[in-house]
DNA sequence: TGTTGCTGACCGTACGAGCGGTCAGTTAAG
DNA sequence: CTTAACTGACCGCTCGTACGGTCAGCAACA
């Protein structure tokens, strides 16, 4: 216990246990009751630090997308050519399940909760500007004649699908590791499903090197790592968390997936 | 309102309604008693009917199941080769987004809860079970040399997972039929995002003659047809569903996904 | 050095709303 | 008359939130 520490704030304690019931058990049926009682804090101490439940539920997000941006970042400062960056956000998706277990399932479980205006146009721009960054990735490949597709935003949201809903099957102590699943899911959607004569084993190495690279990615591993402080580069979080949109309009134009 | 029908029974209604909620709030956002409001009826009168909240989530569940394997069952009989019918799985997985809008969304929401032992084993064996069928049709392409991939559970899981996660983005006013995204997810994955010299345009063609195939199929469309009392064929429903299975063991060796 | 006063983390209780579920009774169809 | 759909009042419970109060640390001042 805390033992009424000296300036000792349950800020972090409460965020990361509160992240780790909404992703067992869902936001309604977490009970401020029961995180603060694991805690061995009062629910009211809880309330005095966020105000109310779904702030606690917003800073959750925005701390998980602000990690997710920095990774990003990483990635394009680290590789150049669009379908190895593109290998590398998968990989990136889909080691948030492992690496940053409870947040990431927290925001993927209660993302429904973002659309109908319940919460900050904040989180809703984090979640734009994240699809945007794949869709850009797409569309570069595109043009440089490296990546096929009709439609980037769709497929971006194709790529979103295989690599979120991981979160209903993925198990850490499951037989793959989050790299094979990577390696396979990054692999099936470059090359395809049907086999071709001439399939290129140069494209297994692209996707390994990928994979790699961003694996051993510093600060990495520490699983309570709360990552670098997210330094505002290329893609950055989008404005201030504190200003609320005045007149925003709810239309969401474009879907989003992440 | 049904204005005490002789013999009307609201079953029938309440499923429908209670669907509905939990597609659009969550299981435990949706209220029995706004449920009994909207059909002007008591809440007593939904225990009457269901004996508790859960049941009612079950029965949503098996009823969406039951119509899914009706579906796998006309995508068997009407399409031999395994890539049209992995096609015909995408789509009609998408479709259902569509065309069974309340009950998809609700089992998608709340598909965590059947992994604790809340729910029956029996929904649990359905999952299992409509994992297989499309297991077992990448197997069965890999074995003919007309697909490829190292690990078809994984894969399943993959295609899954692209298809499924539309319920967080689609929106049946949205620019694209459902048609259109099957097509393009189905290409995606077939043929693979990086371009080849030898595409051949006979893929596109088998793409859209399988997704027209189920298009086609009878009894589409009625949006509320509660489909044909899916007869016990090949993937018909597993035992009964009264049965508890006694002694069963919660342990999910092969995880599962739609 | 002693004291004073402020800040903020924290506690404990209370409250009001809403929930799922119960039950005795009513109504109407067969 | 029997049966079953249905009602509406009610219970027990949990939850989020409000709020008055406690106490440690710290800085300014005498």
């Amino acid at each position: 216990m805390p033992g009424r520490g000296p300036r000792a704030s349950s800020r972090d304690a409460i965020l990361r246990v509160f992240a780790e019931h909404v992703a067992d058990r869902g936001y309604a049926d977490t009970s401020l009751g029961d995180v603060a009682a694991e805690l061995n804090l009062s629910k009211g101490t809880i309330v005095h630090h966020f105000g109310n439940k779904e702030t606690l539920l917003r800073e959750v997000h925005v701390a998980y997308f602000a990690r997710r941006f920095a990774e990003a970042d990483f990635v394009h400062v680290h590789l150049a050519d669009p379908v190895s960056r593109l290998v590398a956000m998968i990989y990136a998706l889909l080691a948030a399940h492992r690496d940053d277990r409870a947040a990431s399932l927290a925001c993927l479980r209660e993302l429904v909760r973002y659309f109908d205006g319940d919460l900050t146009d904040y989180v809703r721009k984090q979640r734009v500007r994240y699809t945007e960054i794949v869709v850009d990735i797409l569309r570069a490949g595109v043009e440089q004649g490296l990546l096929r597709t009709p439609d980037p935003q769709m497929t971006a949201l194709q790529v979103f699908g295989m690599c979120n809903y991981a979160w209903t099957w993925y198990r850490p102590d499951g037989p793959q590791t989050v790299e094979d699943i990577a390696r396979l899911f990054a692999h099936d959607i470059l090359a395809g499903l049907v086999p071709r004569p001439g399939a290129d084993p140069e494209l297994d190495e692209l996707v390994s090197a990928a994979i790699e690279t961003v694996r051993r990615a510093p600060g990495r591993s520490a699983s309570d790592d709360p990552g670098p402080d997210h330094p505002a580069s290329g893609h950055g979080a989008p404005d201030d968390p504190t200003s609320e949109n005045p007149g925003g309009d709810r239309a969401e134009p474009v879907p989003t997936a992440p």
